[in-house]
RNA sequence: GCCAUCGUAGCUCAGUGGUAGAGCACACCCAUGGUAAGGGUGGGGUCCCGGGUUCAAAUCCCGGCGAUGGCUCCA
């Protein structure tokens, strides 16, 4: 989940004051607390200490506590500067060793003097001063409403080799009322938990003893991921990709050869010794492609393959990183290479964004924002590939992107990879949060590495442009997003169960199963829940899977030959005859593949 | 990997040193029901794994694994 601080000035001054009072708070709970450093973020602020012990979760209300004392004394922030050496001296004498050596940080960028804010009470008494930048707010009276949240382990500057400090998380906003609401939208965002609706709709589960970030499929969430994979590909082969299909593992002196043992060696999987050879599990399929290109020689006429390929690959992702399906250490790639001439290059860009596009709006997601990853000119031997090929590329990028009406993309400068520049494709999902999904990436390396030519018109060896693309990214963490967009209420084409068949008593049963299996000839999975309980039970158990829709078959449907539907989405109830249903529904269910 | 918290039935969870529990789910019986929980009976547990302390460990201690919230990382 992408974080942007879209906050208003106002509101980031209210926030980073609030993260003040938090400060002075835990002061006065622990005397000898070392401050870090205690910014302002989205919806609210953090700050980080050095603790004599450890906090529990016990104590964010007693800090909570103090807190309201502080914004009840109404405690005026009061701005003043000092040179900065008497500066360092004063911080070094209250024995804040993290403000000190900030302070010192800033005197190397050439500061003279460092800025304080300090709380004065209504006697004029201080009661807390904090090296900081500023802005506050007037007094700590004018403080919105405020919760701290949670408490997490932070590292010193974001630096592991440094020590872990305490950081406790807060929100803020100006009226208790956006508080609440803000809350709300938590406890919407934890209904929706992939991990969660995995298990309670049977879609995927892990096991400790399989390992973690390995994702077991269950039937009705491998129907699903079956589902998406199938209408990609089709897509894919559809628009002029040809498929491929690559080993899951390769000789190390392929990895040795592509560079990915030097660079990327930590996350590769360790050695299979097979004949007195070592062989490693793949990370990417980007080597494979280009052998396979490199088998037979290349004429410029033959130009541009686009290959396509399912790859699961695996990579070794660090404990902590693991996150349901959306960080795994095996997953499957909607990959696809595109090899080029520089000629062919900007339409074959224009044609993949458009592809994505499309693939993206199929799923609902609309709301759409580009980031451009380009390399840092001040530091190009960073970056492999000569000028000529950076700058084509990155002008065609952004040429392609704006033509296509994206102005407003986000411009990362230095953001590329070693390899080449990139566009990433976020997306806002059905509550607002954003995802990064598509990728297209230029790769300038493999094809020197590997010697990629192909022959031009001219009777000479060109080196081709190499474009690797993953429009979905990877299936299991597409799955984990799609299934907090939807809710898990899958629409009608890739609901493992579209529609369910309820008899309101068992003398209607014979009825249902005769409809049920006309539609499931035509391909439609549909399941009957027998009246083994009640009508009003098994309703609520079509509820909770969320079957887009039931099917309720009593006394009037029968002797009509009709169905009473119940629309998971709207929750209306028709009477439709039972055939113009099931044409209808296998209308719905096919527009989309 | 680091900091913190957690790990008990398929799921959600209670159980603080003395014979392992509830609700839901599941099976069976009764009820034959018209749009979100009818009633009864029953089966189900290496209390994450290994070691230690103790007469006695789900419970206390140590190590490991896994999960959660963050940090760092994400070609």
């Amino acid at each position: 989940m992408a974080k942007k601080t879209s906050a208003s000035p106002e509101m980031e001054k209210m926030r980073h004051s609030c993260a003040h009072v938090l400060a002075q708070a835990v002061l006065q709970m622990f005397p000898e607390a070392k401050l870090g450093f205690g910014p302002a973020i989205e919806n609210g602020f953090y700050y980080d200490f050095e603790l004599p012990r450890t906090l529990i979760p016990e104590d964010l209300p007693l800090i909570e506590k103090k807190m309201k004392h502080i914004v009840k004394q109404n405690q005026k922030f009061k701005k003043y500067e000092k040179p900065i050496k008497e500066s360092i001296t004063f911080l070094d004498k209250i024995n804040q060793d993290y403000k000190v050596e900030a302070a010192n940080d800033l005197a190397k960028e050439g500061h003279d003097t460092i800025k304080f804010f300090e709380n004065v009470d209504q006697k004029g008494q201080g009661t807390f001063v904090d090296m900081c930048e500023g802005p506050h707010l007037e007094s700590t009276g004018k403080l919105g409403a405020y919760k701290l949240t949670h408490t997490a382990g932070a590292y010193w500057k974001g630096d592991e080799k440094r020590p872990m400090l305490q950081r406790i998380y807060g929100v803020c906003f100006a009226t208790q009322k956006e508080l609440d609401e803000h809350l709300k939208k938590l406890e919407e965002a934890k209904k929706r938990d992939h991990r969660k609706l995995g298990t309670e709709l049977e879609l995927f589960t892990f096991d400790e003893e399989v390992g973690a970030g390995l994702p077991l499929w269950l039937p009705k969430g491998a129907y699903i991921r079956h589902k998406i994979m199938e209408f990609a590909f089709n897509t894919y082969l559809a628009n002029g990709y040809d498929p491929v299909c690559t080993p899951h593992i390769a000789n190390v002196a392929l990895w040795s050869h592509s560079g990915h043992l030097d660079f990327y060696g930590d996350s590769m999987y360790g050695s299979l010794t097979i004949d007195e050879e070592e062989y490693r599990l793949k990370p990417m399929n980007c080597p494979f492609h280009v052998k396979m290109y490199n088998n037979t020689t290349r004429s410029y006429r033959e130009l541009p393959f686009r290959w396509t390929e399912m790859g699961t690959v695996y990579r070794y992702e660090r404990s902590g990183t693991l996150h349901g399906l959306t960080r795994v250490r095996g997953f499957t790639q909607d990959d696809a290479h595109i090899i080029c001439r520089p000629d062919q290059l900007k339409e074959e860009l224009r044609k993949a964004l458009d592809l994505t596009l499309f693939i993206l709006k199929t799923f609902g997601f609309e709301d759409i924002e580009m980031n451009v990853s380009v390399r840092d000119p001040e530091n190009k031997e960073k970056f492999i590939g000569d000028d000529k090929r950076w700058e084509q590329a990155e002008d065609t990028l952004k040429e392609v992107l704006e033509e296509s009406g994206f102005k407003d993309y986000v411009y990362d400068i230095g953001g590329a990879v070693f390899y080449g520049p990139k566009i990433d494709v976020k997306v806002a999902d059905s509550i607002g949060r954003m995802w990064q999904l598509s990728t297209i990436q230029f790769d300038f390396n493999l094809p020197e590495r590997f010697g990629m030519t192909y022959v031009g018109e001219d009777g000479n060896d060109h080196v081709p442009y190499m474009i690797h693309r993953a429009l979905l990214g990877s299936l299991e963490r597409f799955m984990g997003v799609l299934i907090e967009h939807y809710g898990g209420a899958f629409p009608a084409w890739l609901a493992p169960t579209p529609i369910v068949f309820i008899p309101v008593a068992q003398t209607h049963e014979k009825y249902a199963e005769e409809i049920m299996e006309k539609f499931k000839k035509e391909g439609i999975r549909a399941e009957m829940y027998p009246a083994t309980d009640t009508l009003g039970k098994r309703i609520r158990a079509a509820e909770m899977k969320k079957i887009p829709y039931m099917a309720v078959i009593g006394d009037k449907e029968v002797e009509g030959k009709s169905l009473a539907i119940r629309d998971y989405k709207t929750k209306k109830q028709n009477s439709y005859p039972a055939a113009k249903f099931l044409k209808q529904l296998e209308k719905e269910i096919s527009q989309q593949q």
